[in-house]
DNA sequence: GCCAAACTATTAACATGTTAAGTAATATTG
DNA sequence: CAATATTACTTAACATGTTAATAGTTTGGC
C-alpha cells in the first residue's frame, strides 16, 4: 500500500538526518583538537569560555553563554571549575548585582596563548585536506542556515 | 610587535571557529526537532537508535555506535534504558558471545511511525526557510568535509 | 589444549546537556 | 511605596559525553 507504515508517511532515509549530518562533521573535526586539549587539561566547553573572554572585557553571564552555544546552567557549573582553578573571576555587576560579570585572568590568557599554536596548526591541516575556499563558504552557509531558522515570524 | 601575545600567533576570532559554527548551526536545526521529542518522551540520542534500528534487522552495539555517533559507554546506558521500557531488545550473538545484538520491538517501531510525520513536517519547514538545494549542497559539503579529515594517511 | 594477546561490551568517575524548580534582585503596577 | 511580576543566575535531577578501568570471549601461537 505504501513505504510500510499505517500513517503513509515514508520514513526518511537515515543518511539524510540534517543533525546527524552536522555532527558527523562537527565530530570529525572535534577529533583533530580533542588532543591538545586533553594536553592542556581543558575540556571543549571549558576552552570555548576562556576563547569568548580572550578579548579581555568583562562579559555577563548570559551573554557569554550565548556567545558559546551553551545553556546557563551548564555555563553555571563550567564557571564555578574555572574559578576554582584560577582561570577566571566573578563579580556582580555595580549596577544591577542580579547580574554576573566575568573575565579571564592572566593564568587563564597565558593558558589560551600556550594552546593557540596547536590549534591553529590544525586549522591548517584541515583547510589543507578540504580547501581554504570551501571552508570559507562553508562558513557562509552554515551562518546562514543558523540566521533562515532563527525566530521564523517574530 | 604583533597582535598581543608574546609566541607571535594571533588568536584566531572567535567567529571563525570551525566546531562553534558547526554546532550553532546544528542548535539552530534541532530547535525545531525538541518539541516533538518532547512531546513523544524521547531524547535526542534514543531517537538516533530507534531511527537506526528501523529497517528491522538486528545491529551489532559497536555497527549501532558508529551510525548514530554515539561512544560505546553512552550506547551501553541508552540500550538500558530503552529496554527497560520496552523499546528494543538485546541478545548475544550466537557466533560470537562477546557481541550484543539489538532490534526495535514493535512498540519501538510503532514510536517511530508515530513521530514521523512531526519530524517530515520540520524538514519541510526547514526546507522552505532556506532553500531544498542549499540543503542538498550542504549534505554533500558536510559528507565531503567528513570523508576529507577521515584517516589521513591510513 | 594452554596461555597470552586482542576484542567487545560494560561499569566507573567526572563534566556537560537538558528541563524544572528555586533564590535573589530589579522593574512594574496600582 | 507595597504587592506583584519579571529578570538573572543558581541548584537539582536525570541523561549523555568522555576517558580509563574492568570482565567476559575469542583468537593465535606454542
Amino acid at each position: 500500500m505504501n513505504d510500510g507504515n499505517e500513517a503513509g508517511v515514508p520514513m526518511r532515509d537515515f543518511s539524510r538526518s540534517l543533525p546527524m549530518a552536522l555532527l558527523r562533521a562537527r565530530e570529525a573535526v572535534m577529533d583533530r583538537f580533542r588532543p591538545s586539549l586533553r594536553d592542556f587539561g581543558v575540556t571543549e566547553q571549558q576552552w570555548r569560555v576562556l576563547r569568548a573572554l580572550y578579548d579581555g572585557g568583562e562579559v555577563e553571564t548570559g551573554t557569554l553563554a550565548r556567545l558559546c552555544c551553551l545553556l546557563t546552567p551548564s555555563l553555571s557549573r563550567i564557571l564555578k571549575h574555572l574559578e576554582a582553578t584560577g582561570l577566571v573571576v566573578r563579580r556582580p555587576a555595580p549596577s544591577d548585582q542580579r547580574r554576573t560579570l566575568v573575565a579571564v585572568t592572566p593564568a587563564g590568557r597565558a593558558l589560551l596563548e600556550r594552546r593557540a599554536p596547536f590549534s591553529e596548526a590544525q586549522y591548517r591541516a584541515i583547510e589543507e585536506a578540504f580547501g581554504r575556499e570551501r571552508i570559507a563558504a562553508l562558513y557562509e552557509t552554515l551562518e546562514d542556515l543558523h540566521n533562515a531558522l532563527q525566530n521564523p515570524k517574530s
